[in-house]
DNA sequence: GTTGAGCGTT
């Protein structure tokens, strides 16, 4: 069985076979979109990835961990630490089960002294798969 | 035994 015959059989050919059925199906579906993320508007600040940085080189995943749990799931904790000498960058993230622990935890946390420095704590940017991370703005297409 | 803004080895 062809492909072309399969295509027919889930009638998907007339999407296939006419660009201009396509393209239309598509705007048509983009003009539906609500746009609630107007240009200039603030990206989303709902995260439940923390970025905190200002740590001591001596804290580890496991202390961090204890710092954070009080305030919701903690999902994962990473630190980043040299190659080579191992010691920690100073800088790491914690996961939140959702949202809202996050939210709460950045609030509480930040700028608290842990071992002596003052915590920096903000929404994670950066790459997570399956997270909204970049606004997803469906660029008008003229 | 040093250093101090930052956005991550899966």
């Amino acid at each position: 069985m062809t492909l072309r015959v399969i295509l027919s059989r889930l009638r998907l050919t007339p999407l296939i076979h006419d660009g201009h059925h396509l393209r239309r199906s598509l705007s048509a579906a983009a003009a539906k979109l609500p746009d609630e993320l107007p240009p200039g508007a603030p990206a989303p600040t709902s995260d439940s990835r923390l970025f905190v940085a200002g740590l001591s080189w001596s804290v580890d995943e496991r202390s961090l961990t204890d710092a954070f749990s009080s305030f919701g799931t903690v999902t994962e904790v990473r630190i980043m630490y040299d190659k080579n000498s191992g010691r920690s960058r100073g800088f790491g993230f914690v996961h939140f089960s959702n949202d809202n622990e996050a939210k709460c935890a950045k609030d509480a946390m930040d700028g608290k002294v842990m071992l002596g420095r003052p915590l920096r704590i903000s929404f994670a940017l950066g790459r997570v798969r399956g997270a909204s991370v970049i606004v997803p703005r469906l660029s008008t297409v003229k």
